[in-house]
DNA sequence: GCGTATTTTATTGCAGGCAATTATATTGCA
DNA sequence: TGCAATATAATTGCCTGCAATAAAATACGC
């Protein structure tokens, strides 16, 4: 039996799988940025941990965590390494020293102009129309947070 | 200078990201799916290989690879895991000696009644109409391919 | 103010991913 | 046939991710 393709097979056929449209999408956008990001010596998680950086400064090790879905177990030995390359410095909170303030050294600001060449390479490669990525975009942030509602009940 | 959100670092904002939209959301899936796959006693990633194995039986490593997007430096470590697991057995093919054929064992072929458990869940917490996730799920899967093809240049 | 609960970060251990290399088998071509 | 090129897995090393735990600081309840 199950030889042949059955119709109660079908909500477990892999091409009938978002997440595995996800999963493998999350791939080969990391395929693609690997280049980019040699050049600037990051790896694309760490490159995340730049963009937000980038955009506020001196932020506590919990913050990126929060805006990037991560903990202090991935975060940690990453901001390690940021902090090895000279890109980042960390130091304790002195209001509260359970805090680790994340701050960009200089080589690590100056590191967005380098930086800002990379967005438009990922919109060629994407081969698509601006407004299509956004949309795609938005719906994929709606499913991700209504996938993360369900993880807090 | 650059305190003030500027236009000119768009491109660069985290939430302006599709990249990071999808790498957030196969974490969130990921979630999702590994109380359900505990149950199972898969990961994820195993999970998929699973679900290849489910839809053929008796596949080389490589065919898996190129499914899945993935190589042997990690198919062969996780494939081990589902040979000490008695889910899978890996058999060097005896017309092409290079080859490595997987193939299911009872309790691996069985554990699929288990797991079409998986799917409904996972469409429940998605909170959206199957219509939907269809129409997200191709659309993804066109960006992954478009990506796939840069790279191979 | 004291003791407990909570918060924040760090650590450990395990399972991916992937690049680079190696080992072995097969193919193809002179 | 013999040798180089190719194909397939396995191995090594490094960087995530994440669960579980620990350690230290702060907040809270009495």
């Amino acid at each position: 039996m199950a030889r042949k393709p059955s119709a109660a097979d079908a909500p477990l056929r892999l091409d009938n799988q978002i997440c595995f449209a996800v999963y493998s999408a999350a791939h080969a956008f990391n395929r693609v940025y690997k280049p980019l990001l040699d050049g600037l010596g990051l790896t694309y998680p760490q490159y995340l941990v730049m963009l937000v950086l980038w955009e506020r400064d001196d932020v506590p090790v919990k913050d990126i965590g929060e805006k990037l879905f991560l903990d202090s177990g991935t975060l940690t030995p990453l901001l390690k390494r940021l902090e090895a390359a000279h890109l980042v410095k960390r130091t304790r909170s002195r209001e509260d020293e359970r805090q680790v303030l994340i701050s960009l050294t200089p080589q690590g600001y100056s590191l967005k102009e380098k930086a800002r060449a990379v967005p438009q390479s990922i919109l060629a490669a994407s081969d698509c129309s601006v407004s299509e990525l956004v949309a795609m975009k938005d719906e994929i942030v709606a499913l991700r947070d209504r996938l993360n509602a369900v993880i807090g009940e």
